[in-house]
DNA sequence: TTATTTTTTTAGACTTGTCTAAAAATACAA
DNA sequence: TTGTATTTTTAGACAAGTCTAAAAAAATAA
């Protein structure tokens, strides 16, 4: 079907093109930690596939069947995740790994009872989105804590930092997914979050707000 | 730790090594559908990193480090067979291509868990050993049914032939791993063996009897 | 033992995916 | 708008793993 060379890319582009319209060259670069003009050549390959739209000097972007390759590794990679942590009690921390290996399975009828296995999951350990076969989910619009208003009540539901040190800082806070939390106070001075949670108070910092996701 | 490619070749001279001393480019050419040159380019990388001793013209075998190697592989291999059938229903001829993929997961504390999360199994689908973490596995002698003498009685518990095709035969004749049967007789003519299961008689051409094992 | 067949290795080439260095295109600044 | 800086592409090379064709070694036959 597609190389493991090939799935990496289309999944990095996915990645990118959720906070940017045309993806550049050198943003695949960096975020597969390879050169550019590698990027040049396996986005000309693609292209061929007919799996990203490309034109010299303007950027890519995924086709239809580009981005149905692109939910589907995501759909493994997000159920295998939910597998490591539910059934095989790894933390939260250490699943990515794994997985980054586990999605390149191939088969779907393997995914597909795996999913059944454990129940239709619609989110992975870290609270994103697990796409259904047909590469559809539901977008609940998440919201980092240093964007709303004093006083607002959510819920913990999503970060946008995945390393592990960001997700053991927050196991370490109990700030987990589930959480219920209140936005009580942003210090003026840094920019520091105030929040109460289970009737105590904790404050992290600006980053930490700005990598935690509530749902409201 | 090794590609892909290296991890193929160690798997196919395990095997070859089981049944014959040194095992002959020839061979692993054969084993792997590729070609004698390939083979003779791999075995010297293989024989760099001491996984294998090899001198030209003399053939192959594992060393103590290659051989750990090959039994960690297939120690997954047969792990992950074990999880589809056991815990996602797939049947035992549908397997072996997907577990042929799992195996390369490199993570062994992923393996580790996976053993105990079903409970430590020592023989896969098929009724082969699975290796521990150290690779020692327990040899069982098993007879193949076309060597035993009339009137003995015995228990189903491995096959020499691993083909799909094979594996629906038995299955359809209900020949399966842990049944109990007794050799009855033998037709001089072609050979044939006629088996007696849960009161009922059964007649196997040679060639299943061959490839039929049994524990005594 | 010598000749012939078979097996194995060598030599050189190809593919995939990568790299460096240089050239070309685009973006930005004065 | 012209010059400079940045980004992207091109050109050529390299490593891994494979292949074909030819040469070398080993096995077999006469």
């Amino acid at each position: 079907m597609n190389t493991l060379a090939e799935e990496n890319y289309l999944k990095a582009i996915y990645k990118l093109s959720l906070t940017a319209g045309n993806v550049s060259t050198n943003q695949i670069a960096a975020e597969l930690a390879t050169k550019a003009s590698s990027v040049t050549d396996m986005v000309r390959k693609l292209a061929e596939k007919a799996l990203v739209n490309y034109t010299r000097y303007q950027g890519v972007s995924l086709t239809k069947a580009g981005e149905k390759v692109a939910l589907n590794i995501i759909r493994r990679h997000r159920l295998w995740e939910y597998f490591l942590v539910e059934k095989l009690h790894f933390k939260w921390d250490e699943v990515h790994d794994m997985a980054e290996e586990m999605e390149h399975i191939s088969s779907t009828e393997l995914i597909d009872r795996l999913d059944a296995f454990m129940g239709h999951p619609t989110r992975d350990p870290h609270g994103d989105p697990i796409p259904d076969c047909d590469g559809n989910f539901k977008v609940t619009e998440l919201k980092p804590v240093s964007t709303v208003e004093i006083n607002t009540a959510g819920v913990i539901s999503g970060v946008r930092d995945h390393s592990a040190s960001f997700l053991q800082y927050l196991e370490r806070q109990q700030l987990t997914i589930g959480k219920h939390i209140i936005i009580k106070e942003v210090i003026s001075y840094d920019n520091a979050v105030i929040l109460e949670m289970e009737n105590t108070q904790i404050q992290i910092s600006r980053d930490v707000a700005n990598n935690l996701l509530i749902a409201l």
